[in-house]
DNA sequence: ATGATGAAGTGAACACTGTTCACAAAATGA
DNA sequence: TCATTTTGTGAACAGTGTTCACTTCATCAT
C-alpha cells in the first residue's frame, strides 16, 4: 500500500490549505478576531471566499486549527521546561511562567481560545480523542510537575494532584487572560506597579507555588523515594 | 432649581430604557452574548430595531452598562463580605470564594466583560472616572484586604499591597473564567474530580491566600498596630 | 486521443448582523 | 393653534458566514 506516498496533487491541495491558515494566522495575530473574516482570508490569498470551504467546513473549524496549533507551542515550552535539568522548586515555577510567557507571545489567540462560548474540548466524552488534544497534553506536563512535588517533599502530600493542578492551571490561565487583555496590566495608568510584566509574572508564579509548598520559599530535604 | 425633579416625559423615557437593559439581561444571561442581537432586542420589547438608538449610542453601550450592573453587584458582595465580622485569615478566603462565586452566577456576563477586545477600562487616562468604576471599587477592596492582612501579621511584610491585590485578582478571575467556560470545571469528562465545584472554589482560595500567608494554615498572633 | 469522473474554484444569492437616515407621529411648549 | 422637539419607524447600506448551481480543470480508464 502507498500511504506514505502523497500525489502532486494533494500537495498542492495542501499548499493552498497552508496558505490559508498562514494568511489567517497574520491577520489573527495582527488584528484579532474581530478583524478576521473569511472574505478577508479571500482577499490575502487571491481566492474567492466560497474556495475556503473546499478547505475548512466552517470560519470555526479553521479557527479551531489556529488555536490548537498555538496550544501546541505552549505545550512544546512547557515540555522542554519540563525536561529541563533545573532542580525542583525553581523548576515548577519555570512551567508555570513559562506557560504565561508563551501565552503572552500571541495575547490575541490566547484569548480567543477562551473567548468562544462552545466548550473548549473538541470531544469531552472520548478519553481516547480528549487526550491527544495539545491542552489536555499541556495540563498532563502540569499535573506530573505537581505529582513530582509532592513525592519530592517540597509539595504538601494532602495535596490531591489532579486537583492541584487544576487549580494552578486557573492561576496561570487568569494572569494570563489578564496580561493579554489588558496590554499594561499590572501597571494600570491609575495603579502603577513597581513591577515590569516580566517581573509580575514571576511574582504571581512565586505566589502561585507557594500555595502549594510545604515550607514556602525554603529548601526542604527529600523525603519519599 | 428643580435638578431632582423629574418629568412625566423623563420617567417614561427610563421606564422603556429600562425595558430595553432588562431584556437584553434576560437574552444574555439565557443564551450569552452570540445570541442578544438589537433586532432580538427589539422583538422582545416591541419595537424597532432603530429605536434602540434613540436609547443606546451602541450595541456595546448597551453591553457596558450591563457589564458594569454586573460589577457593581460583585462590589457589593465582596464588600458586605469584607465588612462582616469575620476574623481575618477566613474573612480574606472569604472574599476570594465571593468574588468567584458572585462572577459564576452569569458565566455569560462574567465571560463577555473579558472578551471584548477593548480595553475594558472605559477612560484609563483619567484618575476620577477610573475610580469611579465598579471594576476599580472592587479591586480596592481587595487591596485594602490585602493591606490589613499585612499589618496584620497574616501576610508577609514584604508584599507591595497593590501588586499582590492585582496578582491575587489575576488568579481569582482565572478560576472564574475557568469555571464559567467550562461549565463542569473542575470535573472534566476524563479527568474527574474529587471536589464539587464549591469545594474547588474553597480549595483554590486556600491556595491563594496561603501564598501570602506568613505562616501558610496557621493561626498567627497580631504583630503590629 | 477521447470521454467520463470528480475535484477546484467562482459569482450570486440567502439570511443574518450593527447602524444610519429620511420621514411620520406624537408630545411638548409658546 | 402653531412651532419645535422628541419618539418611533421602514428602508436601506455595508458587512458577516454560508450555500449552491455553475464552470473550469486535472486526473484516469478505455
Amino acid at each position: 500500500m502507498d500511504d506514505h506516498m502523497i500525489s502532486p496533487a494533494e500537495r498542492r491541495r495542501l499548499r493552498v490549505r497552508d496558505s490559508i491558515l498562514e494568511a489567517a494566522e497574520r491577520v489573527f495575530a495582527d488584528e484579532g478576531e474581530a478583524g478576521l473574516s473569511i472574505r478577508r482570508i479571500a482577499d490575502e490569498i487571491d481566492y474567492s471566499p466560497a474556495a475556503i470551504y473546499k478547505y475548512f467546513g466552517s470560519k470555526d473549524e479553521l479557527l479551531n486549527e489556529l488555536k490548537e496549533a498555538f496550544f501546541a507551542r505552549i505545550l512544546t515550552n512547557i515540555n522542554d521546561i519540563y525536561e529541563c535539568s533545573a532542580s525542583f522548586p525553581e523548576r515548577a515555577r519555570a512551567c508555570v511562567t513559562g506557560y504565561v510567557r508563551t501565552a503572552l507571545e500571541k495575547p490575541h489567540h490566547y484569548i480567543a481560545a477562551f473567548a468562544g462560548q462552545a466548550p473548549l474540548a473538541p470531544t469531552p466524552s472520548d478519553p481516547e480523542a480528549f487526550r491527544s488534544t495539545n491542552r489536555a497534553q499541556a495540563f498532563m506536563v502540569l499535573a506530573g510537575m505537581v505529582e513530582e512535588g509532592i513525592t519530592n517533599g517540597h509539595f504538601r502530600a494532602e495535596l490531591n494532584p489532579l486537583d492541584t493542578a487544576k487549580a494552578v492551571w486557573a492561576s496561570m490561565h487568569g494572569i494570563a487572560m489578564m496580561m493579554s487583555h489588558f496590554q499594561t496590566f499590572p501597571n494600570m495608568s491609575v495603579l502603577p506597579s513597581e513591577l515590569s510584566r516580566d517581573a509580575f509574572v514571576d511574582f504571581h508564579a512565586d505566589l502561585t507555588i507557594r500555595g502549594l509548598e510545604t515550607h514556602p520559599g525554603q529548601a526542604v530535604e527529600k523525603r519519599g523515594g
